[in-house]
RNA sequence: AGGCGCGUAGCUCAGCUGGUUAGAGCGCCACCUUGACAUGGUGGAGGUCGGUGGUUCGAGUCCACUCGCGCCUACCA
């Protein structure tokens, strides 16, 4: 083995070594365990979000696998149509040529070409991390089995009228030309204007006042509205106005959606272009008159001089007619919402078109249901209420979009517009009688999202009954980000319960999103994203920065981005290993909302693969060709029962740290026991036993070096995967263990049996003494290659016996001259002081010792020891404590106060002898 | 407007159902190339747990209020 760990030599060679001897696969014995991808853009590249989320996921898969259950970790991705889209036409543009040049056909030929050529990068990535999945189920949302799934689920739904056609005001992305679902707009605050209009009374009695921020609506204004119980206007209702630049004559309504107390109390109302006003509209039978195009210019239904100007030429057009006509009021600074598209970052328009929704409120009783009864939890529990605050005010979705990357809707029409769902043309002509009739089907696609509903019963053969399906669905636990639980797991929810009656998942575990070092999301227009495999592998600063810095969209940010990156990644970024991430990862996996990643961690965690490296070479070096049990009688002495005893905890500790999602805490386990216990006590507790002890106790010794290790690596597996395995083949055959590689066998069980309190009881006195003696080292400037002699005073018969059994480990480990009890008759000789309990640990220091430092470390010591009292003294001296607090919690104050008023005792007497001196 | 989360050592974070003289990693200081590991070892410094008040024998941990930060949902023309 070679003295440093190197992850870059072992990891690529053992993922293939796993992926071609099927490890991945699913058992087929034992209980189902499965969890579904999140499936990734096909066309995408792993970031950190993913590597997080698949380390968690591979991590509690690798633990159930290895638990003895029947486990598929499910891939795939999806085909991301709006965002993949828009890629392969900035691909024709930069050609000059748009897709309608080269017709729907042609176009998707190309976006499969695209597929093509960038796909496969995020699955290397996903290997690169370790990912455990069946990559012979590998699945894809435009695959043909999908593409059944997603037909099957429309027609369905539209068969029990889940599903509709309607001309519905939506969402409309005027530079995409689609309509996108309320989930992809994202408004922000803006600095913006509100515009106060006056609207002339037809019969020239007066004038109202309107305000808006979008005076190009007034071009389709069907109505003013004014709160029926507003006494300032009553009177107005039933009148009519004339509405300016337009000339239509329109009525003047009462809704009480007006509130009287905003601006003059008097509304617009545009039901084409504004949600609201569509829904008075509705009340009010209002016409609906749209003025706008798909690319957002004005339409032929406005008056002439507007017609096919964009909707901000003719806001500036109609605000300056208006000003010359006297009807503008004023214009005020104004803080607006503007809604965005998510893709495009458009202004969004409502805009009147005939699209397809879902009928969301009966799909989203059940699920909350779902929830709400326990059939799923939410972990973190909290993500419930976010969860139900959506779903309980859910709004029909709109499933179609204007592009040609999708599914597309199996819906047909005649010549007289009447539309046909089924599952193929031919379907839908036998079964509506059709003929020959020309029907051209509908030109849209679905949501992507519509597809990935279906993941967690469509990848598993549904619409077919197979045996996954029946095994694996419903699925054991849903990992992702707070981020798409409207997107994704609520209608995943409403999908699955739909259409297999059951939930998708039983549990979800909501982790956080991964920031930047000052906390900021990582994006690539702020140019803080890192590439998972630039940690494993390293990467130099100026290709990190030439990275950070090309393809940019808003190139005027390079700079600030070349100055943030120097500034974070001055070396650039070293070699870590997937290890050394995926274990920071896990000590990340917090109940926290934000993951902040910091890569000092990630550089501690690789410090601490070559830990286990090192301990790993050490035990080979003494177990390989040794006799470990095979040679005789056995004997385990107090280190190695301690050590067993230990590990017990350990394993207990992590086992329940998975079954409660606290990756951090299975994390720290594992970290603390190999490094705090098993490294820095028992291997160095080994070195002096494998020198003295009998061959029974060497036998003993070498044996539990090697099982606890087999052991521990089979314990820290799921997390490290690739260094676990790297060991476990040079440490399975010493240890006699079986089996082609550690990622099939039985994660480890905690056992009552091992647990030994004596042992801990009796490790415990010499870590203790040996601990004293270092203290008195490190205070005492006493150099650590220098031997000192050791007194033991107010020994007892335990120690006595104590000492006797472990004065090798105590010579050894606290490099000791000598260690003797000092007698109740002797007189201690001038030393310096640590205690051990309620003995003494001295170190004769005979002319040597400093007075002054010994004196200001006994000071330090009687301070901590006098505030303890103090402290147990105010409380055992309260009465009520005494009388109120259970019998073991003032039992323990008492003891800890006798224990710090000896030890106080000690260290007084030994202030005044050093005094003395 | 409603909902949620966070504020604990210089930094990043643990601290579960209230009882530890408040923990870890990184960073910092001192000493040490001791035969697994300097990606190491040993010792050490460093926090009155945002603030106020309350409940309690006892609060970082529960409650109320408050300050600061962040997120989500909705949205008024």
């Amino acid at each position: 083995m070679e003295k440093t760990y190197d992850p870059s030599a072992i990891e690529s060679r053992l993922y293939e070594l796993w992926e071609q001897g099927g490890h991945f696969a699913p058992s087929g014995e034992g209980s189902p365990y499965c969890i579904m991808i999140p499936p990734p853009n096909v066309t995408g590249t792993l970031h950190m979000g993913h590597a997080f989320q698949d380390t968690v996921m591979d991590a509690l898969v690798r633990y159930h696998r290895m638990d003895g259950h029947n486990t598929l970790w499910q891939p795939g991705t999806d085909h991301a149509g709006i965002a993949t889209q828009m890629v392969v036409e900035r691909q024709l543009e930069a050609e000059g040529l748009s897709r309608h040049d080269l017709g729907r056909e042609r176009f998707l030929e190309r976006v499969w070409q695209w597929k093509a050529e960038s796909g496969g990068t995020i699955q290397n990535q996903l290997r690169r991390m370790g990912a455990s999945v069946d990559w012979r189920r590998e699945r894809f949302t435009m695959d043909e089995g999908l593409s059944e799934a997603v037909t099957e689920v429309f027609v369905r739904l539209y068969e029990e009228d889940l599903l509709y056609r309607g001309e519905r005001l939506v969402n409309w992305d005027p530079v995409l030309h689609t309509a996108v679902s309320d989930l992809e707009v994202v408004s922000a605050e803006e600095q913006g204007h509100i515009w106060h209009m006056v609207y002339p009374l037809a019969d020239g009695s007066g004038s109202v006042v309107v305000a808006t921020t979008r005076p190009e609506t007034m071009l389709g204004d069907t109505a003013v509205a004014v709160n029926p119980e507003d006494e300032r206007y009553t009177h107005l209702i039933g009148k009519s106005v004339r509405l300016p630049l337009v000339g239509r004559e329109i009525p003047i309504i009462g809704d009480d959606y007006v509130d009287p107390s905003f601006g003059s109390g008097c509304l617009k109302i545009t039901p084409a272009h504004d949600f609201n006003d569509f829904a008075v509209g509705e009340r009010h039978d209002l016409p609906r008159i749209n003025v706008l195009t798909e690319d957002a210019r004005i339409n032929t239904n406005a008056p002439e001089r507007y017609q096919g100007l964009d909707r901000y030429e003719a806001r500036k057009q109609i605000v300056e007619d208006l000003r010359t006509e006297g009807l503008l009021q004023q214009v005020e600074d104004h803080k607006l919402m503007v809604p965005r598209g998510d893709r495009s970052g458009a202004v969004i328009e409502p805009y009147l078109t005939w699209q397809w929704f879902v009928r969301a409120e009966p799909l989203a009783r059940p699920a909350i249901e779902a929830v709400e009864d326990g059939r799923i939890r939410f972990i973190p529990g909290n993500w419930d209420k976010t969860y139900y605050e959506w779903l309980r005010n859910i709004e029909d979705w709109c499933i179609s979009r204007q592009i040609w990357w999708g599914h597309r809707i199996p819906a047909w029409y005649d010549e007289q517009g009447h539309v046909y769902v089924g599952r193929s043309e031919a379907e839908v002509r036998e079964r509506h009688g059709l003929g020959d009739a020309p029907l051209t089907r509908d030109d849209d696609v679905l949501d992507t999202w519509f597809s990935s509903a279906l993941w967690p019963f469509s990848t598993l053969g549904w619409p077919e009954q197979t045996d996954a399906l029946r095994t694996f669905y419903p699925t054991s636990v849903l990992v992702t980000g707070f981020d798409i639980i409207f997107f994704w797991v609520a209608r995943m929810i409403m999908f699955g319960l739909h259409f297999m009656g059951e939930v998708p998942f039983r549990e979800i575990y909501i982790h956080g999103l991964v920031r930047d070092p000052e906390g900021q999301k990582m994006s690539k227009s702020k140019g803080n994203v890192l590439d998972p495999l630039d940690i494993v592998d390293g990467i130099d600063l100026e290709s990190l920065v030439t990275k950070r810095t090309a393809d940019m969209m808003q190139p005027q940010l390079a700079e600030r981005i070349e100055a943030m990156t120097r500034r974070h990644y001055p070396d650039g970024i070293k070699a870590h290993g997937t290890d050394a991430l995926r274990f920071t990862f896990a000590s990340l996996a917090t109940t926290g909302r934000d993951v902040v990643f910091d890569l000092g961690r990630v550089e501690g965690y690789r410090n601490f693969c070559n830990k286990l490296w090192n301990a790993a070479r050490y035990v080979l070096m003494n177990t390989e060709g040794a006799d470990c049990g095979s040679g005789g009688p056995v004997e385990l002495g107090a280190a190695e029962r301690w050590i067993r005893s230990r590990l017990d905890r350990t394993v207990a500790e992590v086992r329940q740290a998975f079954a409660d999602y606290r990756l951090d805490q299975a994390a720290q386990a594992i970290y603390e026991f190999t490094w705090d216990e098993y490294c820095d006590w028992y291997l160095e507790l080994s070195k002096p036993a494998l020198r003295e002890g009998t061959a029974a106790q060497a036998r003993g010794t070498r044996q539990t070096l090697i099982q606890v290790l087999e052991e521990l690596l089979r314990l820290t597996h799921p997390l490290m995967p690739f260094i676990t395995e790297a060991i476990w083949q040079r440490v399975a055959p010493v240890a006699g263990a079986q089996g082609e590689t550690i990622m099939r066998q039985p994660f480890p069980a905690a056992d009552a049996q091992r647990r030994d309190a004596t042992a801990e009881a009796e490790i415990d006195w010499v870590q203790r003494v040996i601990l004293g003696v270092r203290r008195i080292r490190g205070e005492m400037d006493i150099s650590p290659s220098q031997p000192v002699p050791v007194l033991l005073r107010h020994a007892g018969e335990q120690d006595r016996a104590r000492l006797a059994e472990h004065q090798g480990f105590v010579t050894t480990l606290a490099r000791l001259e000598s260690i003797r009890v000092l007698e109740a008759d002797e007189q201690p000789p001038e030393s310096a002081l640590a205690l051990a309990g309620e003995m003494e640990v001295l170190v004769p220091m005979a002319g040597l010792v400093d007075k002054e430092a010994e004196l200001a470390r006994l000071a330090k010591e009687r301070t901590r020891l006098e505030g303890e009292i103090e402290r147990a003294e105010k409380k055992l001296g309260n009465e009520s404590f005494v009388a109120k607090a259970p019998a073991e919690v003032v039992d323990k104050e008492r003891a800890k106060l006798n224990e710090a008023q000896q030890a106080l005792e000690k260290v007084a007497e030994q202030e005044r002898r050093v005094e003395a001196l």
